[in-house]
This record gives structure tokens, sequence and C-alpha cells, in this order.
DNA sequence: CCGATAACGATGCGATCGCATTGAAACCTG
DNA sequence: CAGGTTTCAATGCGATCGCATCGTTATCGG
């Protein structure tokens, strides 16, 4: 048997590269050889943990959901409204390291649109994140499955297109933030056509 | 005097075929010889009109702004609801040809994470948009103005967030659509302390 | 201690890139 | 019709790209 090193940890390295680079250039900034100089390690040692190119960058959105799962299940046993808000406050760019991740994974969200592979992994992420909220939605509220669900998808879009304005610098990530804690506090009846003709109050 | 041609339809032909190519191959696909043999143009063609591959790309999303501000320009008169409407529902891809363009409009939203030129159009046609929303909903709603634009803003984000999970083939446009009309309709109070710890109905 | 093997670093290749350059049509003005 | 100017096709160049290949080094079971 050979050299024992850390596969695990020779690759997240990479990919910490990988997203730098991301951030700062998007994926057109990527290429084998500027993920390694960001990095700090040849192009060879790139080559031999990912193969090809495309490997790497599916590498890149794999590791960024698999970090922000983690982080998510760690909030196992709170109440069900702190881990809707979890969901929903994660990706507001706070922080100037939660904005490389919220930014790479914009990247990838436009990537998606021609990469079949990698659409893939965010659909299945973004169904995941969809039934979670579902279930703490229903939990909190005492709503039924598809008014909790539908509940879910605007509350989720909601954070979607907020934290968008806060990356093109439209609102601030407070402002963000506060948006999103009133509307899940403000619990409106569900939607239908009932709710919908309701007369102005 | 040369040889008369019309600039602003020859610039067209090659932003038309620009935007096809960030369709289907994003940003990345985006050289002077691929726009051009898209547009079914020479090279040299291109680089006349545009110069750089820099100037070719902002011209992209420069035009798609300018269309899409004409389409709604013609709402003028129609009643502030409708104009509203118009402004959240403009973007959900219901037909082929509005997927093309709102999948183009996302891959520039990406891009303006790296582009500061891009960021700054973008920025500026947000503006706008939230500034004409304000409008209508103060118009439509009576609320004072600082109300309305944070209701603006929660609608224009929802409609983005909704696109977003249309794309990605998460909901149906229909889906989306419903959503954001129900959500419109609803009406709900303003946001505030008051409405925030409101007991729940 | 030794050979098998994983872990690379280095290098080369063909393709593609953005861009500059060049020169030839095409056209209007005088 | 002569001359000037725009339009644009063609080509060349240096840089960069993904990837394959090759050779070396380091390690550990036998």
């Amino acid at each position: 048997m050979p050299r024992a090193v850390d596969h695990e940890q020779r690759r997240f390295e990479i990919v910490a590269g990988l997203w730098q680079i991301v951030a700062e250039q998007g994926i057109e900034g990527v290429s084998l050889r500027t993920v390694a100089a960001r990095a700090g390690v040849s192009m060879g040692r790139v080559q031999h943990y990912f193969g090809t190119k495309d490997a790497l960058v599916v590498a890149g959105i794999d590791l960024l959901i698999k970090r922000a799962v983690i982080e998510y299940e760690a909030t196992e046993g709170r109440p069900p409204r702190d881990r809707l808000l979890h969901i929903l406050l994660q990706q507001i760019p706070a922080t100037d390291a939660g904005r490389i991740g919220v930014t790479v994974w914009y990247a990838y969200v436009a990537k998606a649109m021609t990469h079949a592979a990698v659409r893939q992994i965010l659909a299945e992420a973004t169904r995941v994140g969809v039934e979670e909220c579902t279930r703490h939605i229903q939990e909190a509220d005492h709503l039924d499955e598809a008014e909790a669900r539908a509940r879910a998808i605007e509350l989720l879009a909601l954070s979607d297109g907020l934290t968008l304005r806060v990356l093109i610098g439209d609102i601030t990530a407070a402002e963000a933030e506060a948006s999103i804690r009133s509307t899940v506090t403000r619990r409106e009846p569900a939607i239908g056509p009932a709710a919908a003709y309701a007369p102005r109050v």
C-alpha cells in the first residue's frame, strides 16, 4: 500500500479554491489551472482527484449543499418555527463568508439552466427544502399538507427573491431578514378562493 | 457617404444570436465566433458592431431590458392593478420564448455578481421596477409610500423566487402565476410591529 | 528491505479564445 | 465619375484551455 492521505481533506481544499474562484469570477473563471493556483496545489493534483473539469464543477455544488444540510441538521430538536426560520434566513448574506457561499449558490443556479447534472442536484435540494419547511409549517400552524406546502413555496420564493436583491445591492441583509420574519410571523390565512376574494379590510 | 445599413437592425440580429447562445449554453458559451455563427454572420461583422466581447455581452442585457420596458410602457393607461400584475407576471416563463428570455435574464443576474457594469444595469432596472410597483400599489390600495414600497419589494421578490423555481422545474408556470395572483389579491395589512405581533386569527 | 502502488508534478498537444490587422467591396457626395 | 468613407470578410497571433501522458517520489505490506 502506498502513501496514505486524507482523501476528503484533499478534495475539500481544492473545492474551497473552486468556491473562491466562482465567487470572484463566476463559473466562467474556473479552469483546472486557476483553481489549482487558488487552492495552492498543482494542476496535476486537481486532475488526480477530480479527473475532469466538469466533475470538479459538479463536486463544487455537491459539497456546498452537503455543508448546508449538516448545518441544518444541527438544529434538530429545536421548535419548528426556529427550524423554519433557519432555512429561510440561512442564505441571506449577513456575513462575508455567507455572501461568498450564496454567490456561489446563485452561480450554480444559473449553471443549472444549461447543465443537467447540476440542475438535478439543485432540484433535489430544493425539493428537500420545501418538504422540511412544509413539515415545520404544519406543526407550527396546524395547517393541512396542501396549504402548508403552498405557504412553504411562497416563503422560500420570497427568501430567494430577497436574497437576490441583497446580492445586487438593492436592499440590505437586515431589511431582507426583517421582511422574512414579519411575513412568517404574520401567519396569514391559506390560499384559496375564499381568501382571494375576501373584501379589503 | 458610404453604404447605408440599418445599424439598429444589424445590432439586433447579432444580439438575438447572443441570446440564443446564452439560453442554450450560458454566458460561458459566448464567444465572438459562436455568436457570429448562431446569428448567421461573419465574426468580422460582430467585431465591427461591438468591438469587444465584453461590449457585446453588456449590449445583450441592455437590449433585453429595453424590450421589457417597451412592453411595459404599452400598458400605460390601464388600471394600476393590471400594470402591477404585468410587472409581476411578465417574467414567469409561460411560453417557450418567455422561457428563453428569462433564462437569459438569470444568466445575467449571475454575471452581475462579478461584473460591475452588468450589476449597475440590473440594479437600475430593478430600482425602476420597485418604483413602478410602489406607485401602482399606492394608487390601488391607498397605502403610504413606505408601506407600499415594502409590499412592492416583497411581491417582486416572490415573483423572482417563483420564477427561479419554474426554471428549475420545481413548480409549473401556472402554479407560480396562481400564487402571485392570490398574494396580490389578498391585500394583507402593512408590515410593522402591530401586524408582526398580531394574535393568530 | 523491497517491490507494488497510490499520489502526484511536469510537460506536451490540439483546439479555441479575444483581438488586431489588412484589404476589398459597396455606396454616397461632390 | 472620382474620391472618400463605411462596412465587413479574412487571416494571423499569442494566450489559454482541457486533457493525456510520463516519470518520480513516497509509503507500507510482505
